[in-house]
DNA sequence: GCGAGAAACTTCAAGCTTGAAATTGTTTTG
DNA sequence: CAAAACAATTTCAAGCTTGAAGTTTCTCGC
């Protein structure tokens, strides 16, 4: 094994590393100040963002998670009144899910702590930094 | 919220994203090809880092996850006879885990195309891009 | 239009993960 | 020394997550 190889790897369990102390740090965030989860979190926050609904299959995709994975948290979400499944006009196999009235407000409100949440994050970090990593980001992702 | 406020968390997404992406090609690495997860593979990793054993404690803080975590995986392992428990002579609550001869030849084999793995999934990023990275998830982890 | 294949979801079993409570053992301190 | 505080681990319930299998619906080629 090259040296280049051992760096990436070595890289790889830092990100790792990082990435896993900031979601456990956003996990108790979630939990102790607002009684909810990551997860929950992350689904309202795509369906945030696209407000008309999206599909279940576009949830899972826009997540990264497995299809079933989507269904349980939507169930419960949705056993809580906070998003809400609608079937398709023209496609009946697709169901389209959007946030409540209550769910939006709910949502909204996180969402400004969140940010405040994430920036004191990354606050160690310069402009340059953020956008150095975030070049180097997208070209992995491109991989 | 500033400009920079905004970076930041998109930076977290991109983060998250690129993590998430690899984590889900490692982990059906792990399970096409060699009947096993990352959960399963991380504990062994430390094992394998710390060969005169260690502390379940130790161990969850090591993996950055909680005490019944490790429990529970290191059950199903030692169920394998890939790691063992043994007692403390000094303190009769400490509990050490390593691994057995077999799950260290099953690691070191392991490991070898793991780290291939790695290898390609990082292959996009040049020497100097690692260490800028490598660098700025250093200063993160200190905060 | 019909039959094969693909697509969108859900269900399911198994494993992962958490945080809290329970157990057992050690240490500190009054 | 006894009691209280603390520490290491396991157990537990609930939620998360996956991949596979199952259901229903659509589409496309004939």
């Amino acid at each position: 094994m090259s040296d280049l190889s051992k760096r990436r790897l070595k890289l790889w369990i830092r990100l790792l590393g990082v990435t896993r102390a900031a979601e456990a740090h956003l996990r108790d965030f979630l939990r102790r100040g607002h009684a909810t989860t990551l997860p929950r979190f992350d689904v309202m926050a795509a369906l945030y963002r696209r407000r008309d609904g999206v599909t279940m299959s576009d949830l899972s995709r826009m997540l990264l998670v497995s299809n079933g994975n989507a269904t349980a948290v939507v169930d419960r979400l949705e056993a809580d009144g906070l998003v809400q499944r609608s079937p398709s006009d023209t496609d009946r196999r697709t169901v389209f899910v959007a946030l409540t009235g209550r769910g939006f407000a709910e949502f909204e409100a996180l969402a400004e702590r969140h940010e405040v949440e994430v920036d004191r994050l990354f606050a160690g970090l310069s402009a340059g930094e953020i956008d150095q990593m975030t070049d180097i980001l997208k070209r992995m992702g491109k991989t």
